[in-house]
This record gives structure tokens, C-alpha cells and sequence, in this order.
DNA sequence: TCCTCAAACTGAACTGAACTCAGGTTGATG
DNA sequence: CATCAACCTGAGTTCAGTTCAGTTTGAGGA
């Protein structure tokens, strides 16, 4: 008997799954979600449209899969970037810094998860899509709460005067997600610039 | 001969162009502008869904003309917020309050704005629709330079320590509009607690 | 070396929502 | 009360996303 695998976690061989997402995060970062044509997408692969719903179970279900990789990896940034540091304003520029240290591919990704953010809030007809869906929300709120959670370290500590811990960490993050709206690569402020503009506001802002 | 009216400034006395507006605000906004059929904006004003091309030339038109709107309203909230205010700190509270004094549909209308801003980015193939799209985006410009201005006359008199405004602009404005992101108005924080909030953190980040 | 079977793929047909067309209705105004 | 632009409609058309009914490919066991 060949090899028994599992559907979903892993891929086989001659999967083309890495390559379609991909493809999808530079024509849903750079044209956006609506105006690239799925077909598209199967053309820079390399294989026809249909030959997509061997991967991905629509359109939409691809672009769930995409934000919940970047969530999951913006999650997982800022955990490793603040997990050894004790002191508070570190810990937040730690963080602030890990939101900024990324590629052109990354940007692109983050890009495509601001722009299509309100996906997450209507429930999905497909299984599928939903089980992205739940996953990606539930770690929109993870997010959340790794910047709520230091910030209340913070003020626990008397590091940041007490205030409203988690309506704080949703305007600091919302702050620094914002960037994503008009920094483009080629622009002429250099991203480590902005970093460390965001880095002083966050500092600032939650201090006094 | 019946009166000779121009075709798109001001309206008929049957013209339903307010009422299809006012539908397609709070589908949009609270639906999602992909998720809503075009034809249910026109069940909820009651006509069928083909008289619509009467007054928009298509559902991307009808969007784009509901941003500019939303754009020219902040902009002139604003200009109407500030105008008489010298002192620079005063003058970014009264903006930031500005931001935050709105009606219900109001709010919608942002929810729709920031959803769909990327949609501005590229040309539209119509001419209705790139005219809206351009003036929107002069609009953003606009509202941009209102903040960035502020902050760059409070530099100027001494009020806040200099840093580059245009990017520091764009920071307040970013952290402002992202409310519209999680705000609902059945949340348990009323709106003036985040406007407080916001208008702390504003004066903090931009001072010292 | 060849066989097997799931993975990987395909062309043709289907679907549904945005939009076009070719007119019909309505009502303010001369 | 006749006119004509504003306003509206039902019957198509289009096109991107999707489904269907299979065919091809190639890694691993015999």
C-alpha cells in the first residue's frame, strides 16, 4: 500500500500549496483581495484554476489561511521578542521592534490581513473557510492580549501609570498595524526610521 | 420646456439617491461591502435593483461616493474643531474630540471608509467612478494635512519637541481611526471614555 | 521492472451577482 | 392637459468563482 496521509497538516511532495500562497500573498498584497482574478493566481503557479481547489476550497478560503499564518506569526514574534525581558519599557520596545523587523513579503502579508481585517467577523458557510476563520480570530485576540498582558505587567510593576489595560493595548496595536496602510518599500522613509517614531509614541503614550 | 437640471449635484424632488445612500451605509457598514447584494440596497429602498444604475453607475460608485462624503465630513469637523483655537495643545484636543463626536450612522460610515481604503490605491476603468476615487483620495491628503499641520505650527511655537510631523501626523491619525476597527456601540465602553483615552494618549505621544 | 493508488491535475459545464438593454411609467411644469 | 425629463422595470448578458466527471503523474511496494 502507498503511503496513508493525513489531509491537511502536511504536504506531499509535488504540493504546490507554498507555491499558491505565495502567489496569493503578492497579487492580494499588491492589487488586493477583490480585483485579483483567482485564475490569476493558478497562471503565476503554473497550473489551471480548477487544479486550485485541490489546495484550497475557494478563494476566500486561501485568504483566511493567509491572515491566520500571518496572525500566527505575528503572535509568535512578539513571544519570542519580549519572553526574556523582565523590565517593562524593554519589554515594550522589544515588541514595538519585533512588529517592524520584517521582509517585503511579510509587509505584504500584514498588508492583505489589515485590508480584509472585517472578514473575520461574519461567520462562513464552508467548513473550511469557518475553521480559519475561528482560528484567526481566536489569535487576533491572542495578539491582543500579548500587548494587554505586558502592559498590565507594566502598571502592576508601577512601571505605567494605571489605566485602561486593554483599551491601551488596542490603541497601541492599532497604532502600529496602521503603518501598514501607507508605508510602501520604495517610499522614501526607510522602515528602522519609523520604528523607532512608533517605538518613542508607544513608549510615550503608555508612560507620563 | 421642463426645468434643465444638471445631472449630478443636486436632485429631483422624487430622487431616491439620499435614501439609497443611507441603505447602502448601513449595509455596508455593518454587512460588509462584498458580503451585501446590490440588489438588497435596492429591496430595503424599495425599487428594483436595475433603477439603481439611475443614480449610481455601478455598486463601486455608490461606495466611493459614501467615502468621499465620510472624507469631506472628518475634514470639515475638523477645520470647523480647530479654527478658533491658538494654543497648539488645545487645538489637537478639540480635533481629537472632533473625531469622536459622531452619530451612529456616522460611525458606519467610518467603519465603510476604512474598510475599504485600499480600494482608492488603484484607478477605476469608469470615469464616475475615478472621478469619486481622486477626489476621495485629495480628501485623504487633506485630512492628513490637517494633522500634520497642527502638529507642525505646534513645533514651530515650541509647544511640542520637534520630530517629523508628515510621519507623526499619519501615526495620530492611524491610532484614531483604528477605534473604528473594534468600536461597536453595544460595547461596554461608551464612546466618550475612548475619546478621553485617545485624546490622552494623542497629547502624551506628541509632547515629551 | 512494473503495478498500484492517492495526489495532482484538467476541460467543459454551472451559478449567481453585477450590470446592460430596450423600452414603459410618472408627475412637475409650461 | 400635454410634454418630456426623471424615474423605473423585466428580460437578458457577462464574467469570475465554482463544480463535475473524469485523466495523468509518480513515489513506493512487490
Amino acid at each position: 500500500m502507498a503511503r496513508a496521509r493525513i489531509v491537511d497538516p502536511d504536504q506531499g511532495p509535488r504540493s504546490k500549496r507554498a507555491a499558491i500562497l505565495d502567489a496569493a500573498v503578492e497579487y492580494f498584497g499588491e492589487t488586493g483581495y477583490e480585483t485579483t482574478k483567482w485564475s490569476d493566481v493558478a497562471d503565476r503557479v503554473g497550473i489551471g484554476q480548477t487544479a486550485l481547489y485541490h489546495y484550497f476550497e475557494s478563494k476566500a478560503h486561501c485568504l483566511l489561511t493567509i491572515m491566520r499564518l500571518e496572525l500566527q506569526r505575528s503572535h509568535d514574534m512578539f513571544t519570542e521578542a519580549t519572553a526574556d525581558t523582565s523590565d517593562p519599557v524593554e519589554a515594550l520596545r522589544a515588541g514595538v521592534r519585533s512588529a517592524f523587523a520584517v521582509s517585503e513579503q511579510e509587509i505584504r502579508q500584514m498588508r492583505v490581513l489589515q485590508a480584509n481585517m472585517s472578514l473575520l467577523a461574519t461567520p462562513r458557510k464552508s467548513k473550511r473557510e469557518e475553521t480559519e476563520r475561528v482560528a484567526a480570530r481566536q489569535l487576533v485576540q491572542m495578539v491582543e492580549r500579548d500587548w494587554t498582558n505586558l502592559l498590565v505587567r507594566g502598571m502592576a510593576k508601577g512601571a505605567f501609570p494605571v489605566r485602561d489595560a486593554h483599551m491601551l493595548g488596542l490603541t497601541v496595536l492599532g497604532m502600529i498595524v496602521s503603518v501598514w496602510r501607507w508605508y510602501r518599500p520604495t517610499g522614501a522613509i526607510p522602515l528602522p526610521e519609523i520604528s523607532d517614531l512608533i517605538e518613542g509614541c508607544v513608549v510615550r503614550m503608555v508612560g507620563e
